[in-house]
DNA sequence: ATGAAAGCGCTAACAC
DNA sequence: GTGTTAGCGCTTTCAT
């Protein structure tokens, strides 16, 4: 097989542990022997085997991540911000695409007990909170991106949902609509909840009374938004604009508009959630809530690594980030563009 | 620590290889000791620790990915495709996001020595080939999507270049264009050779001649696109056509167009590669060229598994596969859409 | 500052 | 069909 520690050991006439020390950059070497060890290294071209590393030392230096699509935007960048992180960090990243299935969250889940990873960075709406809570009583480490969990050791990053839905649907209020949907996510998501919560509070501050007919839910997807807009649609109300729980679901929204010869922003004022790559490109291009995506990642990334290497987190657990609205087109007032 | 597999021996009333056996679900045990091997199992949420079976068995079931950026979708279909196939294999699968930096890439490289991963699939057009090949004699199992390799060691998916770049151009040619401009991706990769190759097989079928005026080169991105547009438009040469290498670089020439106020495609027509997800949704919709991405990463995960697991490929280890041109608004004759 | 040696938890060769 | 045991390649006390 490959050459192992005792090789280089040979060849630079030391000891096994002074090549691992070498080799883990233990201060305790001189230098001399050290630039020796590091020459033996070269000249074999000796890779230390992780496996026999992990066996020992009981980490894998190794983060998994869970997501229900890698090619949605949104959790493309989260990734990229946990894998930048992990990078730097010499982490590497296993990634969990469970094509928006439960049931293979619940087995990517096995990764921790298994030890093939030292945590596990949920960004999927799917999982309860109490799985997780299971998991990390029992001594694993988690971190959850998306929403707050309530649970001291378990660090999470979002954003304020509530807000962001008041700031975005106050800015359709100030365009001077009245008739405005709601599209969530997930019934049962904090995240459909949260920002129906603004949502409401936004109508309320400027005395329009809330229907429930103007509510309905998707799934998060293109096509549960799709479905969605139609359903409302189907109901004859005069809606004119229409506040949906992510950028996804607006994609579906789109689509029915052009099915149906609805125009935005004209007939119907869209903004979504998550400021996609895509919504930029769309016509009209998409209003929306800038996510910090990249940077949630990274938060979380970077929190797991130190507790993994200090064994536990300063202060708080939950991190709250900022968000921001985005006017763009699509939620312009009918007098300016149409 | 943890339980181990004496622990679950001792509660079984059997020993540790029986208990193995049991795991690796060997058949020669019998039915009535599995289940008992099973009860304790369960009762005692026992997990059988990864590195332990790794440095044991010699294989950790990982398989690596390079990309330059997850956030393509070109590259997030791809993983889609190669995390499926691994999963139902059993295999897990590390992420690396090179960020477009050949360095990153490099350092990747030696999850291969380091026995991280059992093999690595490689869709990134940065590395030199020669590297790959001192990889694969040293006999680590490497796999690439998106061009062919001169190895047969290394499984290899791709589309015909030249074929495909010929259908596209020659769409452009029957719509009556005859000054078709060609963007390339980096200048040195065979994707842009090839997809050049076919551009003037194209004008040749239709005796137009070759003008290397009308030859630019952007870097698979963007921005990349978007200065060689601009480029090509101030040469003040009269262009009606664009074949662009990719769709990321096509972006680039909608926001180049925007800003010149060329119309597309009445003032120039535009067709890309790759059929990624934006392209359905941009205005006007994108003709590209649908390449499999999801079958590639499937089919060379499973021929790198496959070989991992009975040592050599079948026959042969370059896989072509079939794309096909789709034609959208951006490349519709002008006068049947203007 | 360096070495000797134990052992991380599993699998597989061999014995029965 | 099941048990015994060596050893995968590394890190880390404990000596010196």
């Amino acid at each position: 097989m490959d050459k192992k520690i005792v090789d280089v050991a040979k060849l630079a006439g030391v000891s096994p542990a002074t090549v691992s020390r070498v080799l883990n950059d233990s201060s305790l070497v001189k230098e001399r022997t050290k630039s020796k060890v590091l020459a033996a290294i070269k000249e074999m071209d000796y890779y230390p085997n992780a496996a026999a590393k992990h066996l020992r030392s009981q980490r894998t230096m190794t983060l998994g991540v869970i997501v229900p699509d890698i090619n949605v935007s949104y959790f493309a960048e989260i990734i990229k911000g946990i894998e930048n992180m992990a990078y730097a960090r010499k982490y590497k990243v296993i990634i969990c695409d469970s094509d928006n299935k439960v049931e293979k969250e619940h087995e990517y889940l096995s990764l921790l007990p298994n030890r093939t990873v030292d945590a596990l960075i949920l960004v999927t709406p799917l999982l309860a909170n109490d799985v997780l809570y299971e998991y990390a009583d029992k001594g694993h480490l988690l971190g959850v991106i998306g929403k707050s969990v309530d649970h001291e050791k378990i660090p999470s990053c979002k954003t304020d949902n509530v807000k962001f839905s008041y700031e975005a649907v106050s800015h359709l209020i100030e365009q001077g609509h009245r008739q405005i949907a709601y599209i969530g996510g997930y019934p049962d998501s904090v995240e459909t909840y949260e920002r129906l919560e603004g949502y409401m509070k936004a109508l309320k501050s400027s005395q329009i009374p809330f229907q429930p007919m103007l509510i309905d839910n998707g799934d998060f997807t293109e096509e549960g938004g799709y479905e969605a807009i139609h359903r409302l649609f189907d109901k004859s109300l005069p809606i004119t604009a229409v506040y949906v729980a992510n950028d996804e679901m607006a994609l579906g929204v789109y689509k029915a508009c052009r099915e149906r010869g609805i125009r935005i922003p004209d007939e119907l004022a869209v903004i979504g959630v998550d400021n996609n790559r895509i919504t930029r490109y769309l016509l009209p291009p998409l209003s929306t809530v800038e996510q910090p995506k990249y940077a949630m990642g990274a938060i979380v990334a970077e929190k797991l690594i130190d507790s993994l290497n200090e064994n536990e987190f300063a202060d708080k657990h939950e991190f709250l980030i900022e968000s921001q609205v985005i006017i763009r087109e699509s939620s312009k007032r009918p007098e300016t563009t149409g």
